[in-house]
RNA sequence: GCGGACAUGGCGGAAUUGGCAGACGCAUAAGACUAAGGAUCUUAUGAGGCAUUUCUCGUGCAGGUUCAAGUCCUGUUGUCCGCACCA
């Protein structure tokens, strides 16, 4: 078959048939099936294109044959990092390359053959989109949930520029090799934090992968302990916060991060130079560096010192870098007897150790960071662990001292971006006013043209002196624009609920429709975004479901990770490896389908694993194999008035068989498996063929049941197969085979006997037949007690349907 | 260092969730058809035991639970992924 001619035959057909849009009248039957969308990079579609989008494709195939009004959208992702370096590189403007990027995939995954609804794409770059960006920011701001406050970015010194992490790695700027520091800029964040414990809680009725919930569950990281208050002897206090309150009387010093602002108000002026020495050390640390465990130690002592509020002593205060800043308080108190870390770094500054919890097994070894019973704390002494960190931190919260603390690990959500291709952050900042919104009847704020992005050491749009001159809305003086661009991370925070009504021009979406299409009923993308994107995502649903808009707690009801695709090497795809393979020579020798099919049988789904060449010749072969029977058997007259004989009976349970596996796996994502079955059935039918005086309706619905399973997987080849049928409408328009149980039903089943656990014989015995019936059968079996030899039966067990099982003396 | 995942023939991978390990395919071998076969069809294929109506071993390694373990538990080794020293 010239698949290149059916391919652009059956897609031409789809498009003027509308084949794939969405039917609003059937809205109650929805499946909205999503998949991630993605970068207009300016490098053809790659494996892991085809891998995501055709399989997932194939399953909505699947759904829609199982009566399902399909809604599957593509869109792009595109303002980003890349379009401004390969803009700062080449002078093309980041949006001619980017629109062009955009046309040339729109093409090839036409060329896909999905069933993508293209009258709903969306660009995240295009003012129709980033308006609505915008209005998700002045909501968030005018809830309290988006708000200014200082934090650091990597500065390179010398290209005067803030770099992103990923050109920041080692610590040296990746233009120019110069060491990055850290540099404070005011900069928005999202509240993330505000739904915590409701991002937490969500994750148990989610139908995702554990792993994927358990990775959230770490990155939320609830922790509960106690915040405690120290004051200095010079009246400033501080808060810290500890899981592990009962250990408080061994305290020998507390550590502050050393980007606290309190270091530098406390420590004395005989250790001024040596302090402030430190903190410019600890800007120049990258977060790997300050993360690894295997590094030494440091810090510096403040000159300072602090009360202990349980005991009255008094301690040192350090600052040191292995305390961050944004987590917690920003303070520990050390204790040495019972912390790994603080036991290294009492050793390294000569800090006493005080034991006061004790190891019940009497081992003194330290440090000792479990549970035990406490000693040498006063009141406390005797209690185990447990009791003590509740009663220790109620006291202090009866002396106003401290008192119970849950802590998230996450951070607040900072959307700040000193760069040109993003959506810029609708705000203005008047000297009179402050911060004032723009007004929503003003979005959008236009992202202008005409702007130098080569880094000089300011924001690309703080030269901009077009766009950063407005008037305030508020009082109508000279007021500057914000600078900085949204992360992009924003705009796929919302993009799944501008999908079904994206060219509604009065609202980013309509709830009323948005509330009938949502959530996503699954949603596919790679696992690298368990955290951050798929985090985001659940946060601004939640958000606006708070303001009124949504009536869902959650965007995506279930969720799959496809795995990656390897080099034939077995190393991840690239090109300074030179393994990566191209999906074009292959489409070109075989065809879409082929592809797309021999993506669906060669790797497991959510692992993926290394290419191999040889595989897609068996699955051609397959496909060859398929369009003989088929073509073959169409010339058939049946046979009038047949009556199944027992061949067409194995050739029905063949086929029941076959359906009730595809139906389920295809479902699973078990995409190897439902192939495997669909050539086990091929198999059947030829065998059937293959019998003398076998033309007939049986053989007949067989192929027809194969073109329908098939359809899914081979959407172009099945289409073309089934007009060949006879039919005149599209396969996709037929409903999905039923298994038919009844010819499942086998009246005899065998089972394997065993003798203490290993199989020995098989014996047959009627479907229905009870434990006692499949003992005798099996002791009646003459093959079964020769090998018995007559030994004494202590037990029996029976699995239904499997086995029996003799233990024997 | 912490957290997570994974480990099954020569290879990719199955295994209905504790019940006959190795489905399906690749590769290999033999045969059939043929003028020819890199097409097609049939058969065989975990390892071993002088070998086929018999047995032994076998799911990274070492233990354990169970009538029964690839699957559960403990320890261990290796590979991959994520990370914000999380107090």
């Amino acid at each position: 078959m010239d698949m290149k001619k059916i391919e652009s035959k059956w897609q031409r057909k789809w498009e003027e048939e509308k084949l794939y849009s969405f039917n609003k009248k059937n809205i109650d039957k929805k499946f909205y099936c999503l998949e991630m969308f993605s970068y207009p990079s300016a490098s053809k579609l790659h494996l892991g294109h085809w891998y995501n989008y055709g399989l997932t494709d194939s399953f909505a195939r699947y759904q829609k044959m199982k009566g399902y009004e399909v809604f599957e959208p593509m869109g792009f992702d595109a303002f980003g990092l890349p379009a401004e370096n390969y803009a700062i590189k080449t002078g093309i403007h980041p949006e001619t390359s980017t629109l062009s990027n955009i046309e040339t995939m729109e093409k090839q995954l036409k060329a896909m053959g999905a069933m993508f609804d293209w009258d709903a794409e969306i660009k995240t770059c295009m003012p129709d989109y980033y308006k609505w960006t915008q209005w998700l920011f002045l909501k968030l701001y005018d809830r309290g949930l988006a708000y200014r406050k200082a934090a650091p970015v990597n500065w390179c010194p010398k290209c005067q520029t803030v770099l992103a992490n990923e050109q920041a790695t080692e610590g040296v700027c990746e233009r120019c090799g110069t060491q990055v520091i850290k540099k404070d800029l005011t900069q928005w964040f999202f509240k993330i934090t505000d739904y915590a414990e409701e991002l937490l809680n969500g994750l148990d009725g989610l139908d995702w992968p554990e792993k994927t919930k358990l990775m959230q569950k770490n990155w939320i990281g609830k922790s509960t302990g106690g915040e405690i208050l120290f004051r200095t002897e010079s009246g400033e206090s501080f808060r810290v916060f500890t899981t592990r309150a009962d250990t408080l009387f061994g305290v020998s010093y507390v550590v502050l991060a050393p980007e606290h602002p309190l270091v530098k108000k406390i420590m004395t002026k005989d250790r001024e130079k040596d302090v402030l020495a430190y903190i410019e050390e600890t800007a120049k640390q990258n977060e790997i560096d300050r993360l690894s465990t295997t590094r030494e130690k440091t810090g510096v002592f403040t000159g300072a010192y602090a009360i202990n509020p349980a005991n009255g002593k008094k301690v040192p205060v350090y600052a040191a870098d292995y305390v961050l800043y944004s987590y917690g308080t920003g303070a520990v108190m050390g204790v040495p007897a019972h912390d790994e870390r603080d036991f290294l770094f009492a050793q390294k500054y000569g800090l006493p150790v005080n034991v006061v919890v004790k190891n019940p097994s009497g081992d003194e070894s330290l440090p000792y960071c479990e549970d035990g019973v406490l000693t040498d704390s006063g009141e406390f002494d005797g209690m185990t662990s447990a009791e003590a960190r509740k009663a220790v931190l109620a006291r202090l919260a009866s002396e106003e001292k401290g008192g119970e603390k849950t802590n998230y690990r996450l951070r607040d959500w900072l959307v700040s971006r000193q760069r040109y291709w993003g959506a810029p952050i609708p705000v203005v900042h008047c000297p009179k006013c402050g911060i004032v919104p723009v007004p929503y009847q003003d979005l959008p704020v236009l992202l202008p043209k005409d702007v130098e992005f080569r880094p000089d050491g300011e924001s690309p749009l703080a030269k901009c002196s077009s766009f950063m001159n407005v008037k305030c809305p508020c009082c109508g003086g000279d007021a500057k624009r914000d600078p900085d661009t949204l992360d992009t991370f924003v705009c796929s925070s919302w993009y799944y609920l501008r999908y079904p009504d994206n060219k509604n021009d009065e609202m980013p979406f309509d709830p009323e429709i948005v509330n009938k299409m949502l959530p996503v009923d699954r949603y596919v993308g790679g696992p690298e975004h368990a955290c951050m994107h798929l985090l985001y995502a659940r946060f601004i649903t939640k958000a606006l479901r708070d303001m009124g808009y949504l009536k869902f707690d959650e965007p995506f009801r279930a969720l799959t990770h496809q795995g990656i695709i390897l080099g034939p090497d077995g190393y991840r795809m690239s090109k300074t490896r030179g393994n990566v393979v191209s999906p074009d020579t292959y489409i070109d020798a075989y065809g879409s389908d082929v592809f797309r099919l021999y993506l669906m049988f060669g790797f497991d789904y959510t692992a993926g694993g290394p290419w191999d060449d040889n595989g897609i010749k068996s699955i051609a072969k397959f496909v060859d194999r398929v369009e003989r029977i088929v073509t073959k058997v169409n010339g058939y007259i049946p046979e009038k008035e047949y009556v199944p004989d027992k061949d067409a009976k194995d050739l029905l349970f063949a086929q029941a068989y076959c359906v009730k596996n595809v139906d389920r796996n295809m479902s699973d994502f078990s995409f190897n498996t439902a192939v495997a079955r669909l050539m086990e059935f091929v198999t059947a039918i030829y065998k059937y063929d293959g019998l003398p005086n076998k033309i007939n309706a049986v053989l007949l619905k067989a192929i027809d049941t194969l073109i329908l399973l098939l359809a899914p997987c081979t959407p172009h080849f099945a289409e073309e197969l089934w007009e060949m049928r006879g039919n005149d409408q599209s396969v996709f328009l037929s409903p999905y085979p039923v298994c038919d149980e009844a010819a499942l039903a086998k009246d005899e089943i065998e089972l394997a006997v065993q003798i203490n656990s290993k199989v020995k014989c098989k014996i047959n015995v009627s479907k229905d037949a009870d434990d006692e019936a499949v003992k005798a059968a099996a002791l009646a079996d003459e093959t079964f007690s020769k090998i018995l030899g007559g030994k004494q039966i202590v037990k029996c067990i029976v699995v239904k349907g499997r086995l029996v099982n003799f233990i024997v003396r």
